[in-house]
DNA sequence: CCCCTGTTATACGGTTACGTATAACCCGAG
DNA sequence: CTCGGGTTATACGTAACCGTATAACAGGGG
């Protein structure tokens, strides 16, 4: 047999990264090619047409970016506040995980599919937050308020320019995820 | 002189509805023309280029959404929190300009251009909730913090799929306004 | 009423992209 | 060493788009 030297994950891979750092539609099989040092050529052997790869790019970032990192808070601890900071590190630190939540996001917005999918990770991740909340907070709906709070702090953190004066954006949100996940005060 | 069937501000008018409903490499001279039932022949007239354009569309929209918005509210109330749910309603109520906003902070993680006329944009728009929550929050570091989550949840809401079990979005919203907007909690 | 001027349609060349077809190629099996 | 199969490069046709050039056009001023 001839040798595999461009399998089918590193298409999925460069279209993911081309996704991260421009959007959809930068995500464009001649380019990716080039990015992987090829033709597309032996693109059109793994997949249909582009479509196919972007839903196999949403696959992949599904099963990261939700699956693993919930199978993994679950195994490593117990405390429903432990397993929300530590999902929320695992999706949201790092220069992989973040670029491409955010991409899809606003992907989300024109694709109906693509919100359809979103709609099922946010709500697994919301499950954690409501799970961690409800720990201190007795009022459902003062729950869902402040899970929904921490939630859009996370993603619309990155969505805003404002500059905050003598503190840097990290400390703000330190303050402020101390407000959401702490009893009143 | 002959007629000036499709002047300067359909064109851009034409950009912003096509940049919020499709983002910024939806805004093609071509499309544009099509929408507006003429050719490209007359565009290149009044710019010189399609970065002109979009330059021009982001004047506009900075116009509208912070010099006018901010402007009516100084003129309506003298309640700096009047005057931030005034301007919350006038920015990001209505069909024009909150999908315009949301498309460009997509933009605006890709243009450092883009991005340095949000972050007046966004400084602008921080300055009317700090007004409004130091009125009853004495420690500037909670009223930054209170800021920030106010402004991401208007903005980060429009960028998450959850579900909130037996209430909508909006009651939602409702409820986590009250917390950061009010002594309390 | 006709011309003048600014606006628009049309045509063009260049670029980039998709998807297909086909030939060159490379590696391991025999 | 040779042969075969999958992998890849190359070439092709089509389409969308940019920006330019030029011709057609329309309507107000003289």
């Amino acid at each position: 047999m001839g040798a595999l030297r461009t399998p089918r994950e590193k298409w999925v891979e460069a279209g993911l990264r081309a996704l991260a750092a421009g959007g959809v539609d930068a995500v464009r099989v001649e380019a990716l090619a080039k990015a992987l040092g090829v033709t597309k050529g032996g693109f059109y052997g793994y997949f249909a047409d582009r479509g196919e790869l972007l839903t196999e790019m949403l696959d992949t970032w599904e099963r990261e970016s939700v699956d693993d990192v919930i199978a993994r808070v679950e195994r490593e601890s117990d405390d429903p506040m432990d397993r929300v900071r530590l999902a929320g590190r695992l999706t949201f630190s790092g220069d992989r995980l973040l670029p491409i939540d955010l991409a899809v996001r606003d992907w989300a917005r024109r694709d109906h599919q693509v919100a359809e999918r979103l709609r099922r990770v946010d709500n697994r991740r919301m499950g954690l937050l409501r799970d961690a909340i409800s720990a201190f907070c007795a009022d459902p709906e003062e729950v869902e308020a402040r899970s929904l709070l921490a939630f859009c702090m996370a993603i619309g953190s990155h969505f805003l320019a404002a500059d905050h004066p003598a503190h840097t954006r990290d400390q703000v949100k330190a303050r402020a995820a101390a407000l959401l996940l702490s009893p009143d005060r």
